[in-house]
RNA sequence: CGGGGUGUAGCGUAGCCCGGUUAUCGCGCCGCGUUUGGGACGCGGAGGUCGCAGGUUCGAAUCCUGCCACCCCGACCA
């Protein structure tokens, strides 16, 4: 079933609506491709941010926050990174507003507040940051600096996508500086390890750790890691990167440091981001007909929970044992809702809590009164079973970890029947456009021939894969040796 | 920015080619009643700058011109 975010079909823009719309001010708007994230969508990118966030301290890394706007004459300071981000900037140029002479109630800008400098509202911190770090460092005894923003940031995209791409998105970016080249290495390769880890045990994710060819890599970089995953239409998209900036914007704002041997030296440096679009990665890898389906570990709540019934006394017996049950879930850690509007009927909640994608469902009705006992849906195989009132506090907490487990397992083998080893350029075209998916082949190394690959099928290198067996080959294109396999995909 | 398409109520749409009563239908919304184990039903009701501006015409959602927005395909990209 293709997942494609963008579709506007009815059911997918109901699904979307619940998490999220597209900015739509007065007429004449220029506000394009930005997102209003509701409060359900945003909750989920909440819980997101709560586990990355512990990771990042885990690892040693503190939150910080810098400035918005970045002047434009410490924006191109690194020219690889300024040259990247050049074409897709918001500029502000003027800072104050005034009644318009010719049209009355109307504004304009105000020309005799024009900004001396311009300033560029922040598609990446780098700059800033390391004009910042170049005041905090003078001796190796100050490094490392291991630091972490939660911010948003704006890329005047040409073509913007709901989740994937726009113009306005909210990230983190870790900005780290180094005594050494090993070290900063070792930490770019951590984060996308934690990346990694992260798309995995919370996501439900799974991706494939590798090294971007140098035409992919981040403006600016010397070398960046990435994890990409496959979504189910059979494309590939990339969820997180990690870079190792070696001394280029140390280099470029001047940040040196005394080693222990006396000698100055240019600090190394790292950055690291994910984005809003790991939602879009988390709807286009689990959801199905019916809308969302969350992993466990990132669900708002865990359970619904759904009374049926006729009489108010029937509610009224059900109130207390909802509330009984929930106030156990919630001693074991398990967040739930419990959903007594009188204004919807149960089959419409059942239809709502799916489109929510809330993991695990409890309907309790008469008859459940009678036997002691509630029906127990879970939302990724849309099953349902009668438990035990006594039995369904162990139950659900075993259900919690199965369906995270079952999430995972569902998306790891779709992704390992979508990895395909092709060795003629023929396969790898008809592969290509008859079974989609990540594409195991051969490549000289060089970018031209990684340029071709592109123009012809539109295919890119997704990346190098890091945990791989080594075996060398012929370039699937060039005919010309090759050290080992790459993976090539259409990508988001 | 190039190629294609679409803009009609909160959402999804008919009507447009071939101009002509009060702009169609479904969902949703409001009221009353009956309902409640998978998106309830009946009756009544509200809601519209037909994307915007100009033009042609006795008359424009419909034809013409310009503009704007969105979607798909490129280029660009997390």
């Amino acid at each position: 079933m293709s997942k494609n975010l963008t579709s506007r079909s009815e059911d997918y823009s109901k699904w979307y609506n619940e998490l999220v719309v597209k900015a739509d001010l007065a007429e004449n708007s220029a506000v394009r491709g930005c997102m209003v994230i509701k409060p359900y969508g945003y909750a989920i990118w909440e819980k997101m941010q709560a586990e990355l966030d512990r990771m990042f301290k885990e690892t040693g890394h503190q939150n910080a926050y810098f400035p918005l706007f970045v002047p434009k004459s410490l924006f191109e300071a690194e020219e690889k990174n300024a040259e990247g981000f050049a074409k897709e900037c918001a500029i502000v140029t003027h800072y104050r507003l005034q009644n318009d002479p010719d049209k009355e109630g109307k504004l304009r800008v105000d020309p005799e507040a024009k900004l001396e400098e311009e300033l560029i509202v922040r598609p990446t911190s780098e700059a800033i940051i390391w004009n910042t770090y170049k005041g905090w460092i003078q001796s190796y005894r100050d490094l490392p600096i291991l630091i972490n923003q939660w911010a948003n940031v704006v890329r005047w995209e040409m073509r913007t996508r709901l989740f994937l791409r726009t113009a306005e998105f909210l990230w983190q970016e870790g900005h780290t500086a180094h005594a050494t080249r090993e070290e900063a290495m070792n930490e770019a390769e951590l984060m996308n390890n934690v990346y990694a880890e992260f798309a995995e045990k919370y996501m439900a994710m799974p991706v494939i750790k590798g090294l971007k060819t140098e035409s992919e890599r981040f403006a600016g970089a010397e070398e960046t890691f990435c994890i990409e995953a496959l979504m189910q239409d059979g494309k590939a998209l990339q969820a997180g990167t990690s870079h190792f900036l070696g001394q280029n914007f140390a280099k470029a704002f001047d940040v040196k440091f005394t080693n222990k041997e006396g000698k100055q030296d240019y600090v190394w440096a790292t950055s690291w981001g994910v984005s809003t679009r790991l939602m879009g990665a988390l709807i286009m890898t689990h959801s199905d007909d019916k809308g969302l389906v969350l992993p466990p570990n990132l669900a708002p709540y865990h359970v619904v929970i759904v009374p049926i019934h006729k009489t108010d006394e029937q509610l009224e017996a059900i109130d207390e044992l909802a509330n009984k049950l929930r106030a156990d879930l919630k001693a074991k850690g398990i967040s739930s809702k419990y959903d007594n509007r009188t204004t919807h009927r149960p089959g419409a909640k059942f239809a709502q809590y799916e489109l929510q994608g809330v993991p695990m469902r409890i309907a309790i009705g008469p008859k459940d009164l009678e036997n002691g006992t509630v029906e127990l849906a879970r939302r990724d195989t849309l099953t349902k079973e009668f438990v035990k009132v006594d039995e369904l506090i162990p139950k659900l907490e075993s259900l919690m970890k199965e369906i995270q487990d079952d999430l995972f397992q569902k998306a790891f083998d779709y992704r390992a029947s979508h990895i395909t080893e092709v060795d003629n350029f023929e396969d790898f075209k008809t592969v290509l456009e008859e079974k989609t998916g990540f594409i195991s082949a051969h490549w000289d190394g060089t970018p031209e021939t990684e340029d071709k690959i592109k123009e012809i099928t539109k295919a890119t290198i997704r990346c190098i894969p890091i945990y791989e067996e080594i075996e060398a080959g012929k370039c699937v294109y060039s005919g010309n040796p090759s050290k080992r396999r790459v993976l090539f995909a259409k990508a988001y």
